[in-house]
RNA sequence: CGGGGCGUAGCACAGCCUGGUAGUGCGCUCGGUUUGGGACCGAGAGGUCGGAGGUUCAAAUCCUCUCGCCCCGACCA
């Protein structure tokens, strides 16, 4: 392409809306454009930079045996009752009506559409495993985008979705997969890591993340250097260190605590106790839409005082039910004292038989316990613990040697803290937990049977018997994968384009358009890159040479060849954006080197 | 959905408090000088001040409503 003529509209000042360097860096690179909150165009540049992802995508899904397919963005809404997801996804799915007032949506995501197909298709087990994916524009109306590309509303996503008669099938094609999402990351340039994380309200066993770590990102990753541990922190564990717990008394005792409020007071009251051997009360009720025909069942969840719930690690404790703090007058009314001074000693009796309410039982008026129910629900950190400090369920009074097991009627220890950075890593015993920030580039679901039992797709075994076909799902952001290019790969001058992903892969700078000896010789060597195979963008633009450099280096392609006054002596400059080396080359050697360099990127 | 901020020329912003001719820089057009890291001089074009209503002799400016965008939180198949 001719600069002159191609449409690179890029900006010397930060946009004031851009926060984020990549949304900041993309916009004044001339590659999008927003329209909307979380809805941007791609311009020519970022057209040739999603095309060239996207064929990466599609070249390493075709290795494991994937089959595009392209499915339509436009659903009706039978399928999704079907799922059972019309109901269960909230105002996170655009709906509308057609001329009919017959109710359709628009796609998120597409497992229904590719689980339709494959009950109206597959018959037998000979058929699998089907590996089917394509690469579509999906839709989620997010409650808030934000950090340009990072969050869209609207967004290109390649989605393959595998299908298999049994576990072990499944096994084999989410492994296909996790190698192919390796490969399709790596050769996008990308620093990432594989994580374990919660599959949420997607179903399923089992699921990976891939994120890539950036300070822009929405996730925690917890890491260890020393043995490559990673989970997202929804996840993550560390190896607890427990303090000695001998002295104290035997047996629970009162004691006063004047104006102790919080976990801290405690540890420099007199009489108290340090963090590490408190235990934290917390009260949780189940999330607006309550639980079945239970009407309101409080969870006591129960923590060391120096650890911090997890609010993911709770509601998956739940099976991803929605829980929500309790609002203080809950508190006092469930347990009778303020939040401060709560513990769980005898606190299940004190709730089931304290809080009454009165229901209309035909004319008459009949009283029943409000909490007829209560899970106590402790951090696995507190198993085995004795001599601990605890709230009395009193106002300003404390109980000291409270026993863990024998005193706190647990109903079921799971893993709930979140995890720190310097805490020592669980699977090696060893290395040091290091958490940062990081953003989800792709995920990996093994979603076994739950849309094809509920969609009713199967195949018949070999013993003829009809069995649910089982599933995987396995989504890449085309945005994702873009905005975490140009997260890790900046400068003070712009982004730096991984090779592969690119737009062009080498800019010819013509320094000065009126030396007719630089313009022909600009010319000659843009045929001749082209003849190599390369993506070229030659300068030709009537501007100084200062201007040209800024913009190549803004719009970052990684090689430039710079034309100049050494041109008589058949010597042009090859410049590495990624280095900033800046390197002599003789004219007639630069083709064949920048080809190499060029093509040992793909 | 809760909290905060912002809407004035293509971009970045000033003007608003204290009502009275709509400004600056960059970009754009034309002419000239320049020509290796976002040149300089001169002359221009370009804005219903997000929208609606109100107060006033007079509204970018004050009041009400509304729309949009950004940030924090909640949420996130």
């Amino acid at each position: 392409m001719r600069w002159s003529q191609y449409f690179i509209p890029t900006l010397r000042e930060d946009p004031a809306d851009a926060e984020v360097i990549s949304h900041k860096l993309l916009l004044r690179a001339g590659v999008v454009r927003q329209l909307s909150a979380g809805i941007y165009s791609f311009l020519p540049l970022g057209q040739r930079i999603a095309l060239k992802v996207m064929q990466i995508l599609r070249e390493e899904m075709n290795h494991i045996g994937g089959q595009e397919f392209f499915l339509p963005a436009l659903h009706p809404a039978e399928i999704w009752k079907e799922s059972g997801r019309w109901d269960a996804i909230g105002p996170d799915m655009f709906r509308l009506t057609d001329r009919k007032q017959a109710e359709m949506c628009l796609g998120m995501t597409h497992e229904e559409v590719f689980t339709s197909i494959a009950r109206n298709e597959l018959r037998s087990y000979k058929q699998l495993p089907q590996v089917w994916y394509q690469i579509q524009v999906k839709f989620r109306d997010e409650a808030r985008p934000k950090s340009g590309l990072m969050r869209l509303r609207t967004f290109i996503m390649k989605d393959a979705y595998t299908f298999d008669v049994d576990n072990a099938g499944l096994d084999r094609s989410f492994a296909d997969q996790r190698e192919a999402y390796k490969r399709i990351f790596d050769r996008c340039g990308l620093k990432y890591v594989m994580v374990e994380a919660s599959s949420g309200a997607m179903g399923g066993a089992e699921s990976n993340e891939f994120v890539a770590r950036t300070e822009a990102g929405e996730d925690l990753i917890a890491t260890c250097a020393n043995c490559g541990y990673a989970a997202n922190l929804e996840k993550a564990i560390s190896e607890p260190t427990h303090p000695n717990d001998d002295g104290g008394p035997e047996a629970p005792e009162n004691f006063p605590t004047p104006g102790v409020r919080t976990i801290e007071d405690l540890t420099t009251f007199p009489g108290g106790a340090p963090g590490n051997r408190q235990i934290k009360t917390l009260v949780y009720m189940p999330g607006e839409k309550g639980w079945g025909n239970v009407p309101t069942t409080p969870i006591l969840v129960l923590l060391r005082g120096d650890h911090q719930l997890h609010d993911t690690k709770l509601m998956d404790a739940f099976g991803g039910a929605e829980v929500r703090p309790a609002r203080p007058e809950e508190i006092r009314e469930i347990l009778g004292a303020g939040p401060g001074s709560l513990g769980p000693v005898g606190a299940r009796t004190r709730i089931t038989t304290r809080a009454t309410r009165w229901i209309k039982q035909g004319d008459k008026d009949v009283e029943i316990w409000k909490y007829p129910e209560v899970h106590i629900i402790a951090d696995e950190a507190l198993k085995g613990r004795r001599n601990m400090t605890t709230g009395a369920n009193e106002d300003d009074v404390h109980k000291r040697g409270v026993d863990v097991e024998r005193d706190a009627d647990i109903d079921k220890f799971v893993d709930l803290r979140t995890v720190t950075a310097g805490e020592t890593c669980a699977r090696c015993k060893t290395g040091v937990l290091e958490v940062y920030k990081a953003m989800e580039i792709g995920h990996i679901f093994k979603l076994g049977t739950k849309y094809s039992k509920s969609m009713g797709a199967t195949v018949l075994n070999k013993d003829g018997k009809p069995v649910p076909i089982v599933m995987g799902s396995y989504g890449i952001g085309v945005e994702r994968i873009i905005t975490a290019a140009v997260e890790q790969n900046n400068d003070d001058n712009g982004i730096v384009w991984p090779r592969a992903i690119a737009p062009f892969d080498v800019v010819v700078t013509i320094t000065n358009m009126k030396q007719e000896d630089l313009r022909e010789a600009g010319e000659k060597l843009y045929k001749e890159l082209q003849r190599a195979g390369l993506d070229v963008l030659l300068d030709d633009r009537d501007e100084r040479a200062g201007v040209k450099f800024k913009d190549a280096d803004l719009i970052g392609i990684p090689y430039r060849i710079t034309l100049g006054k050494k041109i008589s002596d058949g010597i042009v400059e090859l410049f590495d954006r990624q280095t900033k080396q800046n390197e002599d080359v003789k004219l007639s050697e630069v083709v064949s080197r920048v080809q190499a360099l060029a093509l040992a990127a793909l």
